[in-house]
DNA sequence: GAATGTGAACTTTTTCACAGCG
DNA sequence: CGCTGTGAAAAAGTTCACATTC
């Protein structure tokens, strides 16, 4: 396969998985897994991580299984994150401050090069540790252009959402991580990742009732 | 349909997005939408969401449509969400303060009860406005038991995440809301959810690289 | 006339099962 | 022999299209 062939979403996400696993195994110097092993640690079928993983490419060892620090690479490769992505923050609420300061993003290749806020008393300000100083949102623009930035957080209120979504992508933004409970409207070939906690939290509702009966 | 049949749960998860939209449209004093009105306010086909709600029963009149604060009890009945729900946290970092700090959780039925962390640093403070102290660890059990909560919010670091889990399921926890980047491995009754930015950060990523093709 | 609810057709995704490689 | 890669089969989910109801 390996060629360009049309993937499924759903691989994708869980190439995402793997890599997290992968990198769990290298942390114990395991140098290599099968996809069986993978299966047991993520709870998925060892049919599925074989294919998944063939989508793009053939990685594995008949025999043998997946080397896995290669694997690693090869995986980052594919999700483009082997390189360096810079990545700006609107909205600087509890948690976007939240946002800016976890480590976990500098560990997956994203770096959080700036923040924006629309709120003067929350301008100029440093969030801690992370040393990075709140701009007003007028300045938005013009880093994204100077730095080529690609990816955006949202992180604003609900009824703001779709107008920063609509400034970020004027100026320049091709992906949005939102984190607003609202259904934003794009371009199609500009790409929305919704965080959705009330989501979340209504589908283990959901799962509590049926048990309950 | 509306008999217990088998539903999809990509089908429950839109449910969510039906409720926030209907909201939106209750807001405004919307007496009735249809399936098309939905759709294109949350960018899905009408069948789908005639579909969709056809499992939980006969919602809608033909000719009309749905109507609007109907169809919301409905929808929050099937959610569980039309009675509160007591939810505890446990780590207390960044990420469980800006939780802490969410005002959303109690717009939509779940009310944060408790917080714990096992840093001898944190317990005892009360994190702004929430109003809610921060318990040691050992006092999680009894907590559970006596509110018989049945849904907990994990927001410790990775390592902890498992053993963290075990111990609130141990306590009667049934769902958990898990924000660590790992899979947790729980008996088949407990739901697990889990909010991943690693996996929403690396989909855009990997949607990124194709574009630049 | 407008819009639902739903079987049937279609599409996508997962699982199976096995030939073939190391 | 163990384990991959992959067609073929099965299952799951979505869209179509229309009879039916308001």
């Amino acid at each position: 396969m390996a060629k360009s062939e049309h993937i499924p979403a759903p691989a994708v996400r869980r190439l995402s998985l793997y890599l997290r696993q992968l990198e769990a195994f290298a942390a114990v110097d395991r140098p290599t897994v099968s996809s069986r092993d993978l299966g047991e640690a993520l709870g998925l079928t060892d049919a599925q991580i074989r294919k998944d993983l063939a989508y793009f490419g053939h990685f594995g060892r008949p025999g043998v299984g997946y080397r896995v620090t290669e694997l690693i690479q090869r995986v980052r490769r594919i999700l483009g994150t082997d390189k360096k992505s810079d990545v700006l923050l609107v909205g600087v609420g509890n948690l976007g401050r939240a946002l800016l300061s976890y480590r976990g993003f500098a560990k997956q290749g994203f770096e959080l090069i700036a923040a924006f806020d629309k709120d003067r008393a929350i301008v100029g300000k440093t969030i801690n540790p992370g040393s990075i100083r709140v701009r007003p949102m007028s300045e938005m623009p013009k880093l994204v252009r100077a730095k080529s930035v690609r990816l955006g957080i949202l992180s604003v209120p609900a009824p703001a959402a779709q107008d920063v979504a609509d400034r970020m992508v004027k100026a320049g933004v091709r992906c949005i991580l939102n984190f607003a409970p609202t259904t934003l409207h794009v371009h199609p070939g500009i790409a929305v990742s919704s965080v959705d906690l009330a989501v979340h939290l209504e589908q283990l509702s959901f799962q509590l009732m049926g048990s309950t009966t």
